[in-house]
DNA sequence: CGAGATGTGTTATATTATAACATATGGCCT
DNA sequence: AGGCCATATGTTATAATATAACACATCTCG
């Protein structure tokens, strides 16, 4: 229930802990996390932001590990695909997810400000949603919920 | 509660009467619905489904109402500003709002097959995401909502 | 070995969106 | 009337996001 993001927290364990749990992931799922979709995943893991495609091909580039749009776009389709990472539809942009491995519908918080995304951990999506679609039939299969405002720290130092 | 939409209903009314309606609202508060723009608007209200700003733009293009890009994006810039159009963010396509004028935190359900799109009111987006912004802070602005999936009409009848 | 599956490298192109500047139109002030 | 401002449109060019298509490498399995 606690968005992660824009409290203060041990970043350097967070990433750490997130990866070796997806490492876990991947070795018993046999899935491949070769060393460019590592890469991006760790460049996404470093910020709890969300970061458009270039940027990540940017990095990459510099990193000598990829320099055309497809290999940044087929990196995140596979992270995005297996739940580590989600795509961010308001803003175009990939942010690593927080609570990879678990089923869940993730929720965002986007700040306008800092470009810093929180993902909270909400049953809204289906369950509010889920009853006015039953009302009508409709199936609900993927929820996209992305709020976005100011978060607590540009709240205080007004910025802009 | 009830998505338009999905459902059968007296379409041609529930066209003139949003339009009607959305008339109004800008000569009361002085907004200029211009022909480009009162087009645009009709182009969408005519279906209850997402159309891209270029499949707009063709339209436009046909009938002599304007053949470049800024003319169909500012024309939507103008509706969406106004609360007339809603962006569906998962599609980067455009869509009439069926609650024009009203203040109101849309949530739209979207079929996948069929590419329809119903509106759906909703407190949940502020609601259920506004206790876990508070416990943090974070002051929600928007919020997006998009839920996907197949709607009754597809799940009858299995296109695909 | 040969066939199939998976991942990467690369070129080219599609799709979505905006910047920037020119032109037109109408209201409004002097 | 003439000048001025705000708003809207026309047009060119380009930016930003995303995918198609094909070549090649590697690995596994029979
Ligand atoms: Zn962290
Ligand atoms: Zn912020
Ligand atoms: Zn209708
Ligand atoms: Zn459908």
């Amino acid at each position: 229930m606690d968005p992660i993001g824009f409290t203060n927290h041990d970043h350097a364990g967070c990433i750490k802990g997130t990866l070796t749990q997806i490492e876990t992931h991947c070795r018993e799922a046999g899935l491949q996390l070769t060393p460019v979709r590592r890469r991006v995943l760790e460049i996404l893991l470093h910020e709890h932001r969300a970061l458009g495609a270039y940027d990540i091909l940017d990095k990459l580039r510099e990193e000598g590990l990829g320099s055309q749009p497809p290999v940044a776009y087929r990196a995140l389709d596979f992270l995005v695909s297996h739940g580590f990472v989600n795509k961010i539809e308001r803003l175009n942009a990939f942010v690593a997810c927080a609570h990879p491995g678990e089923v869940h519908d993730p929720a965002f918080l986007i700040c306008r400000k800092c470009d810093g995304v929180a993902e909270a951990q909400t049953k809204s999506a289906r369950g509010q949603l889920g009853s006015t679609a039953k009302l009508t039939g409709f199936q609900i299969e993927r929820a996209v919920l992305e709020a976005e405002g100011i978060c607590p720290n540009c709240a205080e130092g007004p910025v802009v």
